[in-house]
DNA sequence: ATGAAAAACTAAACCGCTTTAGTTAATCTT
DNA sequence: AAGATTAACTAAAGCGGTTTAGTTTTTCAT
């Protein structure tokens, strides 16, 4: 089965190339070609498996109908969520998803972006590192579409999609004080993401909020790439506070595995002496000893909203206003904070 | 910042487009472009930024420098994890990845691996639906390059990275067996995978190699979607099993954490009652209540291998040999099998 | 019967880059 | 000093589509 090309299809048919890219675009009745004309080169493309190659028709067109995704690790399970759904509805709006991880570098995120430009991807979602503020203002000038998720740059307008945070987090800590935890710690990693800190501000209002003081010794932010290093020695830390520790916030779900590993590596009853709750959640939390209470992000909204925001933008739809979303979680009750 | 042309530079610089393209392709000693030219050339396209559009680079040399990689679902932790070694390794060798899932489909399947093709990937990386092995061949046939992980096609020659399924779950198996346990059921799901099929063979050789029978009571093959409904009344109908029941094995990670679900809201304890291992885990295994016991696939070196031997199928290296790949899983022993 | 409009196409330019087959001027050879 | 080499480029033809600006033929209104 031979490679057949636009080319042939009309030679064969005693036809202009046109004509045949004409019908096979739809584009058949409004250039006035014939039924008959359409309908023989319809059969004759469908029997001959007829398949245009993209690149050339992205490059004489302009566009490729694919979206660019940028995240920090595809095998992290939140984004690979996103990115499943993100693929899902792509997929059902007639685009193609690219996609790379940036492994939080900043570098290699411009890199990226701009890999994806020269591929001539029709629109770009990113998860940022959020250290890249004059690539995205760049994107943002010359008009190219993206929406942005997870992250996103305060001081910049434009599309995205994050969860509240602020708000999430603020709900976790209520719980935890209304289950009446009192010696509440907080770790989250270091690190410049907005959305990071917005969880400290959730978590410092909540306390505040509740006539309690902040005390910083229960508060840890811990290296990105090494918090499984210094996850120890940090629970040991707020363990052996003067004043005791009750309760632990997590920011993340891989801060919250990784802490429960140690604390029972510590031999630290889990919710008796401490109970803990994770920002975002992982596929078994609710098998864990003891099941852990999260904040789920809603992952597959997050997925289609970015893909039709971008849609939207790229179809010159959505231009003007700057799309912003901000998507509450949901706070699943197990059992890590007591009953 | 507008965007610059090859054309551009070569108008700038007043050189002719050959000389520029050359040059900017390390092909500039090789056509005798003098010294100094081929400074002017670089520095001129370095300061101005210049990329090329790779949908015309790919167009005219007919290759992309990307590989497509279709999984059965990217947000499955497995495929996920396996992924992003694709996407590192191959970004080491300078290939980008394209993704897409076929959701156990073999039309979208087929689908996609055309798609891809016209997208003009310059290789297919593939863990198949297993029911498309017209398509595969026709690749092979076509002396398309690809490489398949994860299911294969036992009767196509092909290049293949896989683990030893049967090794793996006979293993599994045989370390129930070692504790003791000897009413030992089965619960898989109801697929043409040859792996899954493997896995059972696992299962059954394990058993009569220690002079046990197969009691096809305890032997259950779900629906691949509708497993979660099934779980409970496999697992119901097993323990009333009149001979009892003292372990089980599952074929994937998400049939044992949602066996070990069922198995809590029934009541039945494990490892006590019923020990359960895991053919692959989850990334909270080691914290769940119990901990599982579980073979682990080498992700990294699936990855790896299946973006090695595809870049030297592309490169001409490795045409005539079929790669084969058989790797070992490795068993993770915790709790759930008892002590 | 005739000019205008509509129907049914087509030729050729273009997208931005690569690559083949030259060309031109300087340098060797003998 | 004339022909052969070599160094240093360049013109133009692709790659496989899309699209603009026509062209030819038929139909219609008057």
């Amino acid at each position: 089965m031979k490679k057949i090309y636009l080319k042939d299809i009309a030679q064969e048919l005693n036809l202009s190339k046109t004509a045949v890219s004409l019908v096979l675009n739809n584009k058949g009745d409004e250039n006035k070609i014939s039924q008959e004309t359409q309908k023989r080169i319809l059969d004759f493309a469908r029997t001959h498996n007829y398949r245009p190659n993209q690149m050339a028709r992205g490059l004489s067109r302009g566009k490729s109908e694919a979206i660019g995704l940028i995240v920090p690790n595809i095998s992290d399970a939140f984004y690979a969520n996103v990115a499943h759904h993100i693929e899902l509805r792509a997929k059902a709006l007639g685009y193609t998803v690219v996609f790379s991880s940036s492994h939080e570098d900043a570098d290699i995120e411009k890199e990226l972006i701009f890999s994806m430009l020269n591929r001539q991807v029709d629109g770009l979602i990113i998860a940022s590192t959020q250290e890249n503020g004059e690539d995205i203002l760049e994107l943002k000038k010359a008009g190219f579409p993206f929406v942005l998720f997870d992250r996103h740059y305060p001081d910049i307008k434009t599309h995205y999609v994050i969860v509240d945070n602020r708000g999430g987090t603020k709900k976790m800590t209520q719980h935890l004080l209304d289950k009446g935890r009192r010696r509440i710690g907080f770790i989250s990693i270091k690190s410049g993401l907005h959305a990071i800190w917005e969880r400290r501000s959730g978590y410092e209002e909540a306390l505040i909020g509740n006539g309690l003081k902040l005390h910083f010794g229960l508060i840890k932010e811990l290296d990105p790439f090494g918090y499984q290093d210094e996850m120890k020695s940090a629970l040991q830390d707020m363990i052996d506070d003067p004043k005791g520790l009750d309760a632990i916030v997590f920011t993340t779900h891989y801060l919250a595995a990784c802490g429960l590993r140690e604390l029972k590596g510590l031999g630290v009853s889990v919710p008796d002496e401490v109970a803990i709750i994770s920002f975002d959640e992982m596929g078994a939390f609710d098998l864990v000893d003891p099941p852990i209470t999260a904040s789920k992000q809603p992952v597959d909204d997050i997925g289609n909203l970015t893909v039709e925001i971008l849609v939207n933008t790229m179809q010159g739809k959505d231009i003007q206003m700057e799309n912003e979303r901000i998507l509450d979680t949901d706070l699943l009750i197990r059992s890590s904070c007591g009953t």
